[in-house]
DNA sequence: TGTAAAAGTTACTTTTATGTAACCAGATAA
DNA sequence: TTATCTGGTTACATAAAAGTAACTTTTACA
């Protein structure tokens, strides 16, 4: 499995392209600085995504520090994810690329 | 090759993602939003990237509206890649995400 | 007895991205 | 006339990411 080692980064930026690449990640991130979610929950909204693609982003997630797994001693027990203090951080981040890209997306449609 | 259709982004956000997927596609911008360079100095600078995949991702940089392409009707013809407006935007945004991922690292090193 | 539910795991396949190496055009300088 | 330069293109090979389907575990409820 992936580990993420955060030695390896010579520059700060690809930290963070290493976080958000994929398919699913900021997805992931999105959805959750709404609120905490179960793993069934977050698979039902993220509409197409695998168990098992899932399951690998979330622990990439959880071993870098981005969101916390909580596990619940219910019958069956359920799993809690949510956003970290540095999750937090980062969806502010990316509130931000996405008012830039409204902006650059509003600009294209009344140009052309 | 990939057109990049700015209709089909149901989510501002995506159309960051897309702009920036990719193996160079930062460093690109990076590079560029210190001064305009010429293909041969971008290949220079991006160790290791292929004609092949820098054309590509230049292409899309130009069509996006991200990079200007001047030709040069100098002998052999040279042509110069600069971000346009919105690319410089871009790499505000770049800036930024470069000082969480900094601090963010760095809580890293401390903790551990 | 056996079925269901949550949260995965496993082996395998498909898709997408990236890399490699050879090639091309126009113009010039040797 | 032939090699050289820039800025590429093309066909093909390989690597990385994502998807598929079947399976697992524990406990409870019918």
């Amino acid at each position: 499995m992936f580990i993420f080692n955060f030695k390896e980064f010579e520059c700060p930026f690809n930290c963070f392209t290493e976080i958000i690449k994929g398919k699913w990640r900021t997805g992931i991130i999105l959805s959750l600085s709404q609120n905490p979610k179960r793993f069934s929950e977050l698979k039902k909204e993220l509409d197409g995504v695998s168990s098992k693609v899932l399951t690998d982003n979330l622990k990439v997630f959880e071993q870098s520090g981005i969101i916390n797994r909580t596990v619940f001693p219910t019958v069956p027990p359920s799993v809690e994810y949510s956003l970290t203090e540095q999750g937090f951080e980062l969806a502010k981040i990316m509130d931000s690329i996405n008012s830039w890209a409204g902006i650059f997306l509003n600009q294209k449609e009344t140009v052309n």
